[in-house]
DNA sequence: ATATAGCTATCGATAGATAGGTAAATTCAC
DNA sequence: GTGAATTTACCTATCTATCGATAGCTATAT
């Protein structure tokens, strides 16, 4: 048998209940996904997610972990000494515009984090982690810019411009609004 | 008996609910009120919620109305002879700082917003509402502003980190942020 | 009389969760 | 190597709670 690899230790068939998880979640939240409406997607029976995960919250934890990590992971490191500041900062950007336009969908975290008094304190808890994590991801990219801005003021802005450029974008169906709301966020 | 003043014609029970429905969907979004735990907290029954509005959907959108009219009427006529387009702009961020520090509670449509691809159309259409009427409001005090800025664009940005700071700020449960990632929106 | 504003009782659907069973794959003792 | 024990990955069946919604009744106020 195929060992897996290090750090991807999951079933297929786990993986696929985050998959369908993940993308129900980034439509209706953390009360748009259920056991029953994902197993029938994924073709097993609701008993058989709570195997994988036992309960709502560790679900929702791991999907929110693997959201973060991917995330993550697709930005690069912020200190990579090929890329420039400012083609990170592109495709920071460029991530959120992608959630939009290639998959239609919210940002799960920012949906989370609109959801975040109503969550199991464990699922906030890492809705938090992700924008602690692009708190300190674009910190470090800005802080490579140099001048004497308040790096963390810039980055919280461009979070909070991006997340609510997906939901305004997303509520006129206009996706000519988000590239609008987060013009000059990068060179302005 | 006191006659209703006009355009204000519902009871103060149908007040009553839309308050407790309001106060539940800012923490919660769509799924986070029902007609039972409205019932409760105002001390009826369930089916009496469906006397004052026959469905959820119904209720829903009173909901939404009824924010989006309090919060433009809040806000005052954007052409006002007495009032700076600056003091206006400056009302306006304070409106959504209001509903972090005075409420505690996210914007209504910020969240119906995030979850309008979940929502009954008639209810979608009223998170739609409040968006192009507040880029209508800051379109028209900005223009006032004069230069040869993107007016619209700008009031686009304006709402985008507004709606996404409110998530971030409650998420990291830290006001300072919301802040922070608001500074210089007006003057900058 | 009629409209208002409630009520009780109940419906079918769905929620998350659990108990207990089954068949196949894997691991372990000899 | 082989048989036994164990683990994996599902299953059926069922539980309680809650959901939005409706039918039909009662009092009160206009």
């Amino acid at each position: 048998m195929i060992e897996p690899v290090k750090g991807t230790e999951r079933s297929a068939k786990a993986e696929e209940i985050l998959d369908v998880a993940e993308r129900m979640a980034r439509i209706g939240g953390y009360n748009g996904f259920s056991f029953r409406e994902i197993a029938k997607e994924v073709g097993i029976k609701s008993a058989s997610v709570h195997y994988h995960f036992p309960g709502k919250a560790e679900l929702g934890v791991a999907v929110a972990r693997r959201y973060t990590e991917r995330f993550l992971n697709g930005l690069g490191a912020p200190d990579a000494p090929g890329a420039e500041p400012e083609a990170l900062l592109k495709r920071y950007v460029a991530a959120y515009r992608s959630a939009l336009v290639d998959d239609g969908l919210m940002c799960l975290c920012g949906m989370l984090g609109a959801e975040i008094a109503y969550l199991p304190e464990v699922v906030a808890q890492e809705a938090k982690r992700f924008f602690e994590a692009n708190i300190a991801w674009l910190t470090a990219v800005l802080a490579r810019k140099g001048g004497e801005r308040d790096v963390r003021a810039d980055a919280l802005r461009m979070i909070s411009t991006l997340e609510g450029a997906l939901i305004l974008a997303r509520s006129l169906d206009d996706i000519s609004a988000f590239d609008a709301a987060t013009r000059g966020l990068v060179t302005g």
